[in-house]
Formats: C-alpha cells, sequence, structure tokens
DNA sequence: AATGCAAGCTTAATCGATTTAACATCATGA
DNA sequence: TCATGATGTTAAATCGATTAAGCTTGCATT
C-alpha cells in the first residue's frame, strides 16, 4: 500500500539511491553506470511501478513545474478558453496549471496570490482585478516571474500580452458609425479601474468624437460585477425610452451581452430594427444567436501561445532580471455579421 | 532576493526552527512558549514577509493540499461551470486545483492521472473517457482516493456522484412525445461508450418504446468527437430530406446543440416550426436564444458540493479503505421552454 | 613496485518544513 | 536534601529526491 521511493527501489537493487537516481534520469550513461545495472534498476522501478515524487524533487531542485493562472472567473467563456490554452502550452513544457477565481475581488486576489507563491509556482499569468500596479510590484520583490494577460499598466514595467482594447472600441464604435448610427450606447461593468473596459471605452469616445458625434452621458452605463442582469435590464428600458431612443450599443464584454441579449428576448426586441448590437468577445453563441452577433474577436490562442511563451522564457532566465521585459499587444479582430444590419434615417 | 525561511527566522530570533515552527502553526500557546518569544517570532515573521514553503511542508506531512480534476475540455461550458464549482468548495477546505484536459483521448488520461499521481495530489475528480473501469481500478492500486463525476461504472465499486442520464433522456423524449411528436430524433457523440451519454440514448430508446414508436434506426446520429460541425450539418439535412421527415430531435448535450443551432441558423430552418429541440446539459445560450432552448438541467452546484465533500471524507479516511462507497445518483431537472412548441399533426 | 587513471559506485549534504524525544532550569513539597 | 514537576527550549530524524565529492577496484604504465 505504501508508496514506492528511490530508497526502496535502491535497497532492492542493492545500490545506492545516487545510482538508482542517476539511472531513472536517463544518465546512466554519461554517469558511467554499467549496462547491467541500469538494467536491473529499469527492470525493478517497471515491477513495482515506482513514480517518482515530485514534491520532493522540486522542493530540492528549488521548482515546482506549476505555474498560477489568476482570473476573474473561470466560468466565465473566455477565461475559460484562455485556460485551454494555456494548459496547453505549459503541459507541453511540462508544467501544471493551478487555476484560480478573483470574482473581481482585490482581498481575494492578494490572498490567492500569496497562497500561489507559498506553493512555489514557477511563475504565473494574471489577470488581474488590481487598480493599481502597486500590488503587483511586491510581486517582483519577491522575484516571482509573472505576466499580466488582458489587463495590465501601460507605465508600469512588466511582461504583459494583451489587445489593443482601445483599437476594438474604437472599430467597433466606428462600424456603427459609418452604418449610419449616431445615437450609440455603451455598456460596461464596475469596478471601472480595469484596464481592459477602460480602454474600450475611450475608444468608444474617441471614435464618437473623430465624427463629431456628441458624446451624451446618459448613453454610458456602468453595470455593476455582480449583479450585471438586474442593471442591464433598467440600463436598456431607459435607454430606449423616449427622449434617448438610443440606437445601437457597443457591448463591453460578453457578461454583458449575455444580460443584454437575455433582455431583448424577454422585451421582444428585434435586433437590429430596434437597436443594433456590437459586442466585444467573440463566443460560440455570437455565431448562433439569430441574428449573429457582429464582435470583436480576442485572438485567444495567440494570447496563450504569446504568455506562456513570456512566462517560460522569463523562468528560464530568472537570475538574469535586468532584462527586457515583454510587452505585447495583439490586434483585436471586429468580426461583421449581422447584428448591425444598417440604420435608414428616419426621414 | 533569496527567500527567507523557517532557519531564517530562527537565527534572526536566535530560537530553534522547532520554535519558530510551532508558533507559526499557532501552537506556541499549546507547546508553551513564552509570550515574549512568540511576540518576537511573530515579528520576525512579519518583518522579513516570511511565506512558509509548501512544497517542503507537504513533503514532510506527505500531502500536497491539491486535488486534480480531470475532465474532456476545461473549455466546454459545462465543465468550466463543474471546474469553478469544485474550485470554490475545495478552497473551502483549504486545496488547491490542478486542471487536465484529456479531449475524450484515452492514451492522454492515462498520462495526466499519472502525472497526477506523482505530483502527489490528494484526490482526485475525475470525468473519465475510459470505457472499462480496468484503468480506473489501477488508481485504486495506488490508493489515491478519487470520485467519479459525470461518467461512471455502475458495475464497479467506487465513489461517484453522477446524475440519472437515463432519466434525464427518457424526460427530454417523454416530453416530445406528449406534445405529440413522433418522429423524433436522437443526436450523441462517438466514442459512444461514454457512459452518460449512453444512458441519455437508452432513455430516449425506453421512452419510444414505452409509448409504442417504432426506433428508426436513421433517427440515431452518432457524431464523432473532434468533427462535431460538419458531421451535425450531414445529418440534420438527411433527417429533413423526405423520406426521413423528422419532427424533433433530442440533442444528447451542449457542444452537439451548438453545432445544430449553428446549422439551423445556416439553413434557416425554424424552431420549433420545422423542427423542435431538447437538448442535454443547460447553457446560458438557451435562455438568451430565440426561441428559447427546452432542455435537461444538471445541478451543477450540487454535483460539485456533494463531489467535493465525498472526495474530501475520502482523504480523511484514507486510512481506513474498507469503507462504504458514495454513489450519489443526483436528479437532472427538464426545464420547459419554446424550442418544442406543440405539434399539430399534418391532417 | 609504485603511480596514474578510468570505470563503477557510494557517502553525505541539501532543499525547508514538522515532530519526537530530550534537555536544562527553577520552584515545590516531602 | 533530594525527588518531582512544570516551564521553556532544542537536537536530530524525517519526508524523497538530487548532486558534489570521494572511494574502491583493477589495469596499464613507468
Amino acid at each position: 500500500m505504501k508508496r514506492i521511493s528511490l530508497s526502496d527501489i535502491a535497497l532492492e537493487c542493492k545500490v545506492s539511491k545516487t545510482l538508482v537516481s542517476m539511472v531513472l534520469n536517463g544518465r546512466g550513461d554519461a554517469y558511467g553506470i554499467s549496462k547491467e545495472t541500469q538494467e536491473r534498476v529499469y527492470q525493478m522501478a517497471e515491477k513495482y511501478n515506482y513514480k517518482p515524487n515530485q514534491i520532493a524533487r522540486g522542493l530540492r531542485l528549488g521548482r515546482s513545474n506549476t505555474i498560477g493562472l489568476v482570473v476573474s472567473d473561470i466560468a466565465n467563456p473566455f477565461y475559460a478558453k484562455i485556460a485551454r490554452g494555456v494548459e496547453d502550452y505549459a503541459s507541453k513544457a511540462g508544467y501544471n496549471l493551478i487555476i484560480c477565481s478573483t470574482d473581481e475581488n482585490v482581498e481575494k486576489e492578494m490572498a490567492l496570490l500569496r497562497m500561489l507563491k507559498e506553493r512555489q509556482v514557477d511563475g504565473l499569468l494574471i489577470s488581474t482585478t488590481f487598480s493599481s500596479s502597486r500590488e503587483i510590484l511586491s510581486l517582483m520583490k519577491d522575484n516571482v516571474p509573472f505576466v499580466l494577460i488582458d489587463r495590465y499598466f501601460p507605465h508600469t514595467d512588466t511582461n504583459y500580452v494583451v489587445i489593443d482594447n482601445y483599437k476594438g472600441g474604437y472599430e467597433a464604435t466606428e462600424h456603427l458609425i459609418k452604418l449610419g448610427y449616431t445615437r450609440i450606447a455603451h455598456m460596461t461593468l464596475t469596478p471601472s479601474h480595469i484596464t481592459s473596459l477602460k480602454e474600450r471605452k475611450r475608444g468608444y469616445v474617441d471614435a464618437l468624437k473623430k465624427y463629431n458625434i456628441r458624446i451624451n452621458k446618459k448613453f454610458l452605463c456602468q453595470i455593476p460585477y455582480g449583479d450585471i442582469k438586474r442593471h442591464v435590464y433598467k440600463e436598456v428600458r431607459e435607454l430606449l425610452s423616449s427622449p434617448n431612443n438610443v440606437q445601437a450599443i457597443f457591448l463591453a464584454n460578453n457578461n454583458i451581452t449575455l444580460a443584454f441579449l437575455e433582455c431583448v428576448s424577454e422585451l421582444k426586441l428585434r435586433i437590429p430594427h430596434e437597436i443594433a448590437a456590437v459586442s466585444f468577445d467573440d463566443i460560440e453563441l455570437f455565431r448562433v444567436y439569430y441574428p449573429q452577433i457582429t464582435a470583436v474577436a480576442q485572438p485567444i490562442d495567440e494570447i496563450c501561445r504569446e504568455s506562456v511563451r513570456v512566462l517560460l522564457d522569463e523562468i528560464k532566465n530568472r537570475e538574469n532580471p535586468v532584462r527586457e521585459k515583454a510587452r505585447i499587444k495583439l490586434d483585436p479582430n471586429l468580426i461583421v455579421r449581422e447584428s448591425c444590419g444598417h440604420f435608414y434615417r428616419k426621414s
């Protein structure tokens, strides 16, 4: 019942632990262990179904071959996909993933980061909910390699792999404008310090400015995380009520759009006739929905590939801390479908 | 830069490691350490921002406080939700989660299980892709506590927390029958040994039998995992072609339904008029879609709560292996929405 | 015969925590 | 005065692996 350890194999083979370790790590030849002995060791390991204790190994080697992934909610399809991509790229390099959800809660994130450090993760991929880089900087003091993904601090010198959210917001809004809409709302989340959402909003505002459309404060809706559905309902009703009369809406992420569509369905609104919509994030639903939802897609695979690459690179070169940080900003991709139609001006 | 260890604190305080360990584990009083010494230790730990190395701790204590979650694909919304629930319940008990995706690939699952054992996970939650309990039984030999979730082997004595898939399949089909449909198809996945899917199919078949509806082999579609979309297209076209003329369909999981809806949208089919549909699994999309999709919902939170409870229980009582295994079968829940309408017999 | 050297293997330290058993020191009671 | 006990603390073993340094052989060389 007891698990088999190196010593057990050594004992059984009547050789030292050292030798067993060398052989099983494939360095038997390099250390000049005779073929016969090696064979004997392999046989015993096989026979007793020996599996090295990676915890002991990790302790000795000072690494865990584990990386931590911190996101707001792993059940959010965007992060679920990120998790999957990161899992694949990380496992190719022999790393495992500990996944943590923060629920956009700063204290929870701090506790999780602390715990991940205690677990000696070799590195971290973080979609942080922090509003300032202060807490993140403490990671640097602790000398834990990390890469910010999805959200970042432009003026802080850290690795990051993000997308150009400003551009995404701008293009989404511009798309609506070019179709003839002028009364365009934007619905986003609070806490409003989340950098990605801030950038999307800035893109929205700038696009309107660029086309000389007056910014209407009433068209800017902030939905609190945690009670999305109810607030979206309220806001949609107001946006469509007579003095406002919104024609189109730019939705800041898949969560909001989900709530929006649910609302649309219950209010029996027709998209795009009664309200046109563009969403950030591209989830399956948007291809399946009728009408199909125009969306700003994030290059998820690329985000995963790059962030893992940068992180592993950082881990390898941990000793050399004066390197350039990787600052990677990927382009989002506006996928035009049917949810914006074409606005025919009421004459 | 170097991380602070127990010895560092001990050295700094001019006391032994033992004492520091005792104090920081909150057992200072129990061991009769003087208040002043305790205070000194706490201060130093604080000052140097000491964080215990959980890997070393794990090695000594023979546990990792980690559990492994093995599913087919963490990007699948059903499993993403499972992961989230499990994360929450596990973290309450101080456990972390290593998540692995098998892609329904037996070899991959074997490799992952091996790796998780090497990492000394304290327990496993597995939605297995194995077709027989043989591989699973080897886990028992290794004395690793585990709970099968979502899929199980009825005749093998393991812990499991599953739902009554037969009942779900039966009720979904019966629902269609009672609405007047008789030409009812079922679309499910291969590999066909996945127990949950087999049970759903059995429920479908039995419901038809019960209501004396002849089972038509052509109405039973097996879609290969890995190329779902293309095959669903082909099958849908055939089902609706003249000699078949299917009126309703029972879709075996959210993956298939997603592909089905995409197909419906492109073929411009109307639900339920041209084809009625019930799906297994209940994802956001189904509430948002127009028409809203009738679905068999799984009690995800309960699955997570129970499986974590059983697993932690098993871990606690690892020494006593002759206990009764937990065999938990939860009820699914048919949520009637709009996608089945009411069949008016062509006269 | 003494030396050098390679081949093959082992000893012991180490990673950072926990824990058992023991050790001082001092006060108390017989 | 000496045993007893409480109080406060520590030495050393342990978990299971890795690795630097060292130790036997036996053989060839001088």
